[in-house]
DNA sequence: TGAATACGGACTGAACAAGTCGGATATTTA
DNA sequence: TAAATATCCGACTTGTTCAGTCCGTATTCA
């Protein structure tokens, strides 16, 4: 169906949040998943991910939490997507690693990776910060090639 | 992970060699199958649903089989995806159908809606016979625009 | 020292995907 | 008519993944 898991919808959400509120140097987990209604050990566990993965920076103890470690205009949604899930793609047979099993078969997944490019490259347009400056609707346009 | 179920790629691959060979003009779920080497069972209700959704003609008794129920170029990638694995949805909130538990939080979901309308716009700028036509490349570009 | 926090492994339950099985119906051919 | 080849369709099994929980450890601060 082609969808994202939650924890990356978590993960996004979390980092909206926390380019809403700069002010406070560090959110804990369990602020974010309050404010937002969804598990907090879930989300702890995302949050680290994020953060061994470079788009946090941590603090442990009273007072402690998270915050995002570069600004959220330099963290894409493809950044997040790929920390939290690990790489995508569109075929099942990825074709990187050994490839599809079924013989000369599957002409199908080249075209498709050209597919899974342009998302990819559509979601690395899109910043932490366009979504979170999303209610005040500053309508821009991102223009997307596919080469088939 | 966004990605294809099996299915769906097995759906893609069978129109493709569908439209490969318009020559004959019905191909059981069995001849085809044996092409590429995939369970025989699971593709015959694969083309069935395509059928029921009308993307292809079933003829039953011998020498039954599919055939393309309209032109490879007016068969959309998007419609073969469709029809098999259901509207698919880039966030876990659908916001169609009652849309989100979560109280209000989900301000994500609004901006991820459109990159879901531009990957399916991607998709049905592809049809079957683009897939088909993958051998002898005959490069065509698709601009594909993202409004945030 | 104790409370609050990050960190991280192990586990459970539910959902889903992939594939199989078995049988019913339709059509053609001998 | 009978047999062979097909579509058609529901139920089932099996394996994997997802979502979420539990629990223990390490770190920091008051």
């Amino acid at each position: 169906m082609l969808k994202l898991s939650k924890k990356a919808d978590y993960g996004l959400m979390a980092l909206k949040y926390l380019a809403e509120h700069p002010e406070i140097l560090a959110l804990s987990a369990k602020d974010i998943a309050d404010a937002y209604g969804i598990p907090a050990q879930l989300l702890a566990k995302i949050l680290q991910q994020l953060t061994k993965s470079g788009l946090l920076r941590s603090h442990a103890g009273m007072n402690g939490g998270y915050a995002l470690a570069k600004e959220a205009r330099q963290i894409s949604a493809y950044e997040v997507i790929h920390a939290i899930d690990g790489p995508f793609f569109i075929t099942s047979c990825t074709k990187g690693a050994k490839g599809c099993d079924l013989t000369p078969s599957c002409t199908i997944k080249e075209p498709l990776a050209r597919v899974n490019d342009t998302i990819a490259g559509v979601l690395k347009s899109i910043s932490i910060q366009d979504l979170a400056e999303q209610e005040h609707p500053a309508p821009s346009q991102t223009l997307v090639t596919l080469t088939l």
